[in-house]
DNA sequence: TTGTAGGCGTTATCAT
DNA sequence: ATGATAACGCCTACAA
């Protein structure tokens, strides 16, 4: 069965007219006639014609195609912000090219110098990059680029969530439970949505006059293991925290684990919250308090931009950041003995 | 700033040589001395030329682009076959274009037939059709088709895991641990896979000399939800099992949280075991007795093996089986009370 | 309203 | 080893 494809040439000359006519019809031009219209539509469908996309990118110079870059898929929060940004692109009639970069840095280079770019009309990106080299040459060649989740200083739209005030609710919650010794476990130093969580943090100790404590400052990586790893060292320590604001979800999961290790009682002994708001919280023992980012919501909002952006050549770059929202859950409730029904008299 | 693009004509101008030599080099041909070579290349990062894939696609009738077509992307089992599909086509320059159908069949079939698919090489899909119309069109038109995970009866390349056997051995172990009155909850009939899931565990009760009660079989969607729904109407039944295998980990959780509402004691009073071994499993309380799918590699299988299709007309479809592996953990071992050492004398 | 012709960037088929 | 030239499928002035 050899791959033998239907164009516009096959509709004219079983329909006797021109390729510029059918083209006309298919695109539904203003300047057909409508029996025109609806005999090459017709036939078309009965040939089971497809448009080649190739050949029309070619020649008006877009692909449909816009380029997703994340550092992983695997974790709530990115497949979760595809989720939104598909929805869109989708009703657009636009399709993703997925890209994992792994959170390398070298990768993502490769990835926006080597490959593509000719074959996208538009690019999302949450890079994990500390150089923005890569990114300003695609930029110069006119590529829109929107920025979601880790963003930079670079003059171009931006979509994320309110890490400073989520950050700073967490720590201040974490306060008025009754912690003051109080650990931040984050990432690497380089991203600015770790730092503006950092300074969350920061300002939120400051604002009820408690010290801050260098050596609770644990920077590293973002996974969970990475997260056990962190509790471990502050442990060791001589002067020990009695609770911490994790970057994220999954390192605070990670200290859960190491604290249940230890024996630690977490919500009574030791307070936790976390960032993300990964389904996971609800089912983790205790559930686990953390700021909720609005993902989906990040994904579609940005694609819009996007497509905005695609549409007209020189729009202002816009800058969108959602609101979290702090959820109270057992891990940083002082009292949080859970009083299940059965356990009462 | 204008989207000018640096093509081949520009490096062959600056050169004074032709076109066609110029591509020749770029393209490492065998005839091009190896001068002009070198020439050409260092011009064409001097002027940081990048190919035009949609030219290349279109004169070669190929894209480079393979089309990855899922119900969902937020669980661990389809980020995970992405992670994988991506790790290969990324060693062999090719991009994945995603498309989640979310479960609906008709969205399926939008995005098959309206979308694409003259700018897609071949396709990788996990199904959730039960009619097969819109494949057959795709196969006929001699795209190459690879289905991972949600297979069929179609004549084409597919790679899953061994649902009939990891079920067979899920069952299994719950009868080894006394548990006789084994429910089934699972997802709609006509999925295959699920089908498989189902047979395994109809012999495996078989095998053991138990009686089947269809009543104990619940076929309803694949979320959380759905899991805490299944076992609400087993527990309201007159007959009530005292263990469920579910067919995957997320319906095995919504059963555990329900459990927990109803103070059934999982592990010493309800036996549960799941599919997937999505990392939550050892996180929740207690930990999930499930059977290991080997996600990454159906991924990075599936994909060589379309490539292979891509590269080789009529290359003959290969069917592989990725075995699983019982991992066992608390929520189904009547003996796991866990004994903590605090709570020892 | 329709048809003609040239072009998009690249590759492939001829010559030279 | 290199150069001209015609595709690839579609779009779009321009002409009719």
């Amino acid at each position: 069965m050899l791959r033998q494809t239907i164009t516009i040439k096959d509709i004219a000359r079983e329909l006797n007219i021109s390729v510029s006519t059918v083209s006309r019809a298919l695109r539904d031009a203003f300047d057909v006639s409508l029996e025109t219209k609806q005999m090459v539509l017709e036939k078309a469908k009965e040939l089971n014609y497809k448009p080649n996309y190739n050949a029309r990118g070619l020649s008006q110079g877009k692909t449909n195609n816009i380029g997703v870059i994340i550092p992983f898929i695997t974790n709530y929060y990115f497949s979760t912000v595809i989720t939104g940004i598909q929805k869109i692109a989708y009703e657009y009639n636009y399709n993703i090219v997925l890209y994992l970069t792994n959170d390398a840095e070298e990768r993502e280079c490769q990835i926006m110098n080597n490959l593509i770019l000719s074959g996208l009309d538009g690019i999302l990106i949450s890079t994990c990059a500390s150089n923005y080299d890569h990114i300003h040459k695609i930029m110069d060649k006119g590529v829109p680029v929107v920025f979601f989740d880790r963003t930079n200083s670079l003059n171009a739209s931006k979509v994320k969530q309110d890490d400073y005030n989520g950050a700073f609710e967490a720590t201040s919650h974490l306060i008025s439970q009754g912690f003051t010794k109080i650990a931040h476990i984050t990432g690497p130093k380089d991203q600015m949505f770790t730092q503006n969580r950092l300074n969350g943090y920061l300002n939120a100790l400051e604002h009820h006059n408690l010290p801050v404590r260098k050596k609770w400052i644990i920077h590293n990586g973002f996974s969970q293991e990475c997260g056990a790893q962190d509790l471990q060292k502050l442990m060791a320590k001589s002067k020990k925290p009695e609770a911490i604001f994790a970057v994220n979800d999954r390192k605070a999961i990670g200290a859960m684990v190491e604290l249940k290790q230890q024996n630690i009682q977490i919500g009574k002994d030791f307070g936790v919250v976390g960032f993300t708001n990964d389904p996971i919280c609800t089912l983790i023992t205790p559930t686990l308090t953390t700021v909720s980012e609005s993902a989906f919501e990040i994904g579609s909002i940005a694609c819009e931009l996007l497509l905005k952006h695609i549409q007209k050549e020189n729009l202002i770059p816009k800058e969108v950041i959602l609101p979290g929202e702090l959820i109270i859950r057992e891990s940083s409730m002082r009292s949080s003995t859970v009083v299940k029904k059965a356990d009462l008299p």
